[in-house]
DNA sequence: CTGAAAGCGCTAACAC
DNA sequence: GTGTTAGCGCTTTCAG
């Protein structure tokens, strides 16, 4: 297998040694690299054979090169550390997107930005030619990745959809119609006081459910009420139980912004003394595997995360198609589902 | 930015562009691109500009095809999906093995096998020249994706141990060892029929666990009390737990292999009526984030899952300077943590 | 200190 | 059908 050199490390073959060893040219072989016609039988079988004689494997980095493209696509996250860890929705998007592009041959990879050296260094990798297009998880407004994409001219598409990515692709659920339709149905369960904990307002998906949980409540709606965190995390939904519940021991009702924030409102409520549904009803958004590890069942808006990685992929692989970015984006459907805990 | 074909898509600057707006060659761009030595400060000045004028950005195919090396290396996970999303461990093991290489400015790519077709292109594209080297986590004995890394004679560095790697770098935990100790404090807070849920067997963190579960039992073994399930999943510890409650409703310890299947066999528990600690001990293996969210919280064994993805990370990167892969192995040092389930 | 030229491994005209 | 020949964009001798 291969050349080996006087150094001892193995040296690849290459096109040319794959065609002197079938007695043909560089470009024949080239042509049954690609799968072109126009190539004699007795030619390709030679070939054929030689290329598993010499061990041949193509160099993407020169097929790279002279093609302008790499087969290969990029899923960038843009998280604080925890998150990614705590986040199940990453994973779903990440599986989907994988198996989408899969099916078309592409090689998904993904891209962690965790620092702003990491951002740096993507954003070089990225325009490297290395990377056909992206797909984007998690973006914020102002993201200096966004930045960096729309700079590099990339196809890309986004998962969730910051105002500022003006025309190009994205595919997301609709945040705040989900969050309006639960805080409703919440306060239909007979609770006057209603609360939320905001988390990621930074974010597209948080700002707009909290827009949606204003919405439901109309003029019953209590700015007191609604305590600001910065995570989706477990632990900033402890911290804002524990403010609300200090600010408001009344509150009968709570919708928070994540299935995780949710587990740790819920956990701070047991420890309070107050039973759930019972003395206070919770929310949460998602549909996560935490969803089903709270004690009660939580109800929750579910996140169609696998389809919505799919669906991304796809966008960008019509882009690289040459299609027409779908019009801008696409919105899944993201339906309540009732469970015990409110 | 950049130059504008008449077709409208921006075509890249390259180092030649830069030379003629800078007047002089390419090699001389070349040589501030790499920060060499050698280079007037007025060519260094001019360059600079033109750099800055044109918008150039090198192309990393092109610069991977000469140097042969791409300064990227990527993080095989080789999962079936729910995993991947469950397992908290892995994503602590990503972020940490990206801090390393991003100290070292590499980039990190992580590339996930999920399906027989997902690990056919991942052995192209790994044979490509597009990647450096790789770390590959949670591979299993007989793994093709490691075979296919040994044949291509890339540098490599494995998360955990699989008996069949060889020489290759590795760096893991004790799994036998943490396994045996935890085993040995749940005994000895009184139990007599300890049972245990052992999941991934086909794994060497599996069926050490195993291993240690029995090493701490020895005469008060009883096979009975071992339920094989197959993955560290809740659901898989739901099942076994179930399973270990019909065959021995005796049973007052249970060892699970994860804090995933602990949490399972917790909830399963707690529906019988069993209350944990008072009428069975539970305990489980990761120190993940399940962990704390159990109630009551779960006694378990430390994985320090972000210093492996560290770890990892530098022996791949020795690998590539040269250095000898470190001698085959490190062992890390995995705690037991006690909490209140046993 | 700098320019010219060769070549990394591959594909794509363009002849024959 | 197949060989020949230019490059893709970059680094790197080797002269000067």
């Amino acid at each position: 297998m291969g050349r080996v050199e006087t150094n001892g490390r193995r040296k690849r073959a290459t096109v040319k040694d794959v065609a002197t060893e079938a007695g043909v040219s560089r470009g024949t072989v080239s042509r049954v690299l690609n799968g072109q016609p126009y190539v004699s039988d007795e030619a390709r079988a030679a070939i054929d054979a030689a290329i598993a004689k010499v061990g041949f494997v193509p160099n993407r980095a020169a097929r790279s090169l002279v093609m302008q493209s790499s087969q290969a696509i990029g899923l960038i996250v843009h998280e604080p550390h925890s998150l990614f860890v705590e986040d199940p929705n990453i994973g779903s998007i990440l599986l989907g997107a994988n198996a989408a592009l899969s099916d078309a041959d592409y090689q998904l990879s993904c891209l962690i930005a965790d620092s702003q050296r990491d951002i740096d260094r993507l954003a070089r990798y990225l325009s490297g030619g290395l990377i056909d297009g992206v797909i984007i998880v998690s973006a914020r407004v102002g993201d200096p990745i966004t930045r960096a994409v729309a700079d590099l001219g990339l196809p890309a598409a986004f998962v969730g959809h910051p105002r500022d990515i003006g025309e190009a692709a994205y595919v997301a659920i609709d945040n705040r119609a989900g969050a309006r339709e639960i805080t409703t149905r919440l306060a239909a369960t007979g609770r006057s006081r209603i609360g939320m904990i905001a988390a990621a307002l930074d974010r597209d998906s948080g700002s707009d459910r909290l827009a949606g949980f204003v919405d439901a409540l109309g003029n019953r709606f209590d700015p007191q009420l609604v305590e600001r965190v910065p995570f989706y995390s477990y632990s900033d939904g402890q911290a804002g139980m524990r403010a609300l519940l200090q600010r408001s021991p009344d509150i009968d009702g709570v919708f928070a912004s994540s299935d995780a924030v949710a587990a740790g409102a819920l956990d701070v409520l047991r420890d309070a003394g107050r039973v759930v549904p019972d003395d206070v009803g919770v929310v949460g958004f998602d549909d996560s595997s935490w969803a089903l590890r709270c004690d009660p069942p939580l109800s929750t808006v579910h996140q169609p995360a696998d389809e919505l990685g799919r669906a991304a992929a796809r966008a960008v692989l019509a882009q690289l198609r040459g299609e027409d970015p779908q019009a801008g984006g696409r919105v899944l459907e993201c339906p309540v589902v009732w469970r015990g805990s409110a």
